[in-house]
DNA sequence: GCGACCAGGTTTCGAATCAAAACCAGTTGC
DNA sequence: GCAACTGGTTTTGATTCGAAACCTGGTCGC
């Protein structure tokens, strides 16, 4: 019962550490940025960024070495470097573009101008959105832990051992939940 | 033609820097997942995160001065302190599960438990994603940069200024707007 | 081919940040 | 009143950051 919270805290080892291993350098997001605008150079980067030469050096190295970017030298010139987006690399949108948002709806000194449309209607995008996995958006309040044998199961399943709802951290566990099935 | 590419890169201040002035930072990240899992208490932070007493100190206080925490005294037990989620914190959430399933996804050593699942059928939600106005899902394919006054218009709109495809940087201007609608 | 120049780094060194440990100040339980 | 607890601050070294100088190929003009 009581020792439900402190094992679920534990467990709760999420992918965040390993995202922020690269990402939460200082940095990074910047030139993940201007890598989706389309920047591919030492130079581009250093003038773009305002990032002291060694860290960029250094960043870039790290994003190659952890296969957000890879690096290959230019065929037409062979003095420059390119470096380019992988697909580990761009799959890292969703996560830079809800950075953005909020920082455009908080931070919010001046509407942002240019703006990113999609192609279909030319429309300002809408908000990164957590949605479930029938497409319904969800908002904190929907969202509960629960170990992987319960998915799907009601709490008051006989199989079911725990759920905590996310943010408050309200636990509901089999004693409880059997009471208030029986009640 | 050649300078739509310049200023465009300069104008793209968007909201990022100042999502990353607090967020950047060392751990702030892992504060606020602690937070959506539940955690108010300093002690409880400090044992769950292994971070230095000052640097917990430090953080709380610049997420508390941004806003993204909130810092009340406990009414029942004045030693303590509660911190807990803003609405602009809870806003948040979709940043950080991005950033999470991005690293479950690629630094996954063994699938995660507790699972996130939402409330109506338990099932495991899905992943974080970038809408269109109407609700269709994007990838970063079928994103565009446009100047606001363009938005909603095609390329071959009479008014139609500039518009760049996100990520290739590829530059679609009024004068090839008009010979490609031309020929 | 040769010297100037350019892209992309590395090195050096002072400034800022991080982390471990010790210390400090209100509250509370007894 | 006194020990223990919560949430800090201070101090001191280790790490990281940043500005500027230097280095090493590749390219270009001629």
């Amino acid at each position: 019962m009581g020792e439900l919270r402190e094992p679920l805290s534990e467990l709760l080892k999420c992918g965040l550490p390993q995202a922020l291993e690269v990402m939460g350098e200082r940095w990074s997001f910047m030139i993940l940025r201007a890598s989706f605008n389309g920047l591919h150079h030492f130079e581009e980067f250093l003038s773009e960024l305002g990032i002291a030469r060694n860290i960029l050096s250094n960043r870039l190295a790290k994003l190659v070495e952890h296969g957000i970017l890879k690096r290959e030298p230019c065929a037409d010139d062979r003095r420059k470097i390119e470096y380019r987006l992988t697909e580990k690399g761009f799959d890292l949108l969703p996560a830079m573009l809800a950075l953005r948002q909020w920082g455009q709806k908080y931070g919010a000194e001046f509407e942002e101008n240019p703006v990113l449309v999609d192609e279909r209607d030319r429309l300002p995008i809408g908000p990164v959105s957590i949605l479930a996995h029938d497409g319904r958006t969800l908002t904190h309040e929907d969202l509960w832990f629960t170990m992987r044998q319960n998915v799907g199961k009601r709490p008051d399943h006989p199989d079911f051992v725990a759920l905590e709802r996310m943010t408050t951290g309200s636990v509901t566990n089999l004693e409880e939940t059997r009471k208030r099935a029986a009640s």
